[in-house]
DNA sequence: CCATTCATTCATTCATTCTCA
DNA sequence: GAGAATGAATGAATGAATGCG
């Protein structure tokens, strides 16, 4: 089943689907216009309202977009085009909900839920900037981290590496950050910018510059590789 | 590198480069002519249109390297090498064009946006400065800020905050600003300043004239360092 | 991974201060 | 005093960090 795409259903388990995407679309918009982002709303969300939503979000909702976008609709609503969220406890509710990534059911549930929390928000801003931030929580931006700066010996260390390999293990990673006494975080960071750089300066037609042997995923036991692990 | 100068091609991804690098040697030339800053563009073009491209996106639009010059026709490029170009003895001067820094996608899709503003904003000019002001928004011309000038004092205690250490925090510089009694901006500024100087004056292999503890990037945690207040 | 942001650096300008004739 | 030097202020370019899909 499923594969049954034609006509959006604007009723699904007693559920007005066109309601629901109408409002995720306006959320998204309200959101904004306070200048939040989903993170913010996740966290300063599971905080007043407890941690017990964002926790079923995660298991089971499968991606039931086909409920509210038929394929073509897809392509042009810009708001809620492709893609599944990175899984961030918080943050999980509003971006699954923006994107209306979640069955009808869960997202008529949460709705009301998000609803309160937004307008309650918006009073907060009208009435003042400090309320909104007091409101949301810690820190409104919480803020950057303070940008590292290399030493252009480092640089040069990590260029050579870069040079020899362009995606370095984790474990690699690990020991560079070590040896340079920086973060490993940052030296990922690094990398990830680094490629990044590459990608724009090789112009269209040309092989990737010299580094040989693109990711040598010779899997070296302890792998993970990924950014993933914090 | 970069050693393929042949013929540029002129499309990629299903943009046309040469259309795209034709607009934006025009647009500089054209908000040169208006008198503005990328700055001025940039703020005026985000209340416009509503939270869009920074400075240094118009920057990057504008500029647009390898992709779209090529070596040769760098050399033409009145604009971009009077730009970048001026030898001031005892500054080396950086291989220019040699970076690029936009992909022509990203290029393609701010055209239209820099092509209505810019459309408007001539069309305000022509009609009366004032109209232009107006619509570019804030002052179109402020001042230059009084230059100040410190005494010998405070001078001293730069400088040994500086020998100590060249990137002071945030929050180092303010607690340096208020005791001297001094703008913050006008501390970070001094810094800034001051870590020029001392590149120029380290020729090139030289390490880092003994000021140890090499940029502190062991930020102290809670280090609200950024310039945003005011 | 990509696009974008924003702090910082780089290159330049221009107000001052310093020379020296 | 006029030009050379100096350096604070500024505009542009760069790149580390972030958000989002």
């Amino acid at each position: 089943l499923v594969s049954n795409p034609q006509t959006a259903p604007s009723e699904v388990d007693g559920v007005n689907l066109e309601e629901i995407r109408e409002f995720a679309k306006a959320f998204k918009i309200r959101r904004l216009s306070l200048g939040l982002t989903q993170t913010q709303v996740g966290q300063a969300l599971s905080a007043a309202e407890g941690p017990a939503y964002s926790q079923s979000a995660i298991c089971r909702h499968t991606i039931l977009r086909s409920h509210f976008f038929l394929p073509q609709e897809a392509q042009e609503n810009t708001i809620g085009s492709s893609l599944t969220g990175k899984l961030n406890p918080g943050l999980l509710y509003p971006a699954r909900f923006e994107k209306l990534d979640i069955t009808p059911k869960s997202a008529q549930k949460i709705k009301p839920v998000l609803e309160r929390w937004m307008a309650e928000a918006e009073a907060r801003h009208r009435s003042g900037m400090q309320n909104l931030t007091e409101f949301i929580g810690s820190e409104p931006s919480k803020k950057r981290k303070r940008r590292t700066s290399f030493t252009p010996q480092a640089l040069e260390i990590l260029n050579s590496h870069f040079e020899k390999n362009t995606h370095p293990s984790g474990q690699e990673m690990t020991e560079i950050a070590e040896k340079l006494n920086y973060d490993r975080e940052v030296v990922r960071v690094w990398f990830c910018n680094r490629r990044q750089k590459e990608k724009r300066m090789t112009p269209p037609g040309e092989p990737p510059p010299t580094h040989e042997g693109p990711y040598s995923h010779s899997g070296s036991a302890g792998d993970a590789s990924s950014c993933h692990d914090l």
